[in-house]
DNA sequence: GTATGTATTACGACTGTCGTAGTAATAAAA
DNA sequence: TTTTATTACTACGACAGTCGTAATACATAC
């Protein structure tokens, strides 16, 4: 289990990552990031949720209701395009991130797939 | 430039990595991030020497003076027994953290060299 | 004596995460 | 039919790490 500290910040990328693939709610992603990392990482609800809010007030991501009912009522995201732009900016940032701090760890498995 | 919010969480492994290769003090390790990363990652003076005084409160790493002086007194940081430990482990994480964030990149380069 | 480079400290603001708890709705079990 | 489990979300306050801005302090060169 990874503590969010090393991740923070790239939450918001993880997000954007499975509402690229299908409009979705907040249970379900949480279950989802669960699974996908085989229980390595999970994404706390309040922090799921309070991203969810910020992602909205910034135009990555839109809601809507659902209307199907297992429980209670479902808010469903989708990505914008801006939130698309976003996401590949990430995900820029995040190769540029393991690059840089990829140059201090000793032992570092950089050095044997160092691509330049 | 990379934003720290990417970085935050290895800041602490970036200066023990650095302090494991010889003591050093603030501002000589900030010109050797700069010089490292060749000025695509800066760590600010206040997010280091606020970075120093945890690490140290911790015990990872302990504090002596200098006597060289070329301008204002330095004070000189070695990592400790516990720090390298302590770098061990963050060492880990990120590697983890590599693992588990790179599951969401879409373009993902991680599926050329995927490991297992 | 003032500007420049070296080196550190102080302080307050902000953001994202977390712990804890509570609310709400449905279905299944007792 | 009350309880329990599962689904699904919200509220609130605390905390840690980063950042902007500024000040301080010492030395050297102009």
């Amino acid at each position: 289990m990874i503590s969010s500290d090393g991740i923070r910040g790239y939450n918001d990328m993880i997000l954007l990552c499975l509402l690229l693939e299908k409009p979705s709610y907040g249970y379900e992603i949480s279950r989802e990031i669960k699974l996908r990392t085989a229980e390595r990482y999970i994404m706390k609800e309040t922090t799921l949720y309070s991203a969810f809010t910020r992602l909205e007030k910034s135009g990555y991501i839109s809601s809507f209701y659902g209307s199907e009912t297992n429980g209670r009522r479902r808010t469903y995201y989708q990505i914008t395009e801006k939130g698309k732009v976003f996401y590949q900016e990430k995900c820029e940032e995040w190769h540029a991130t393991k690059e840089i701090v990829d140059k201090f760890m000793k032992n570092g498995e950089e050095s044997l797939w160092k691509p330049s």
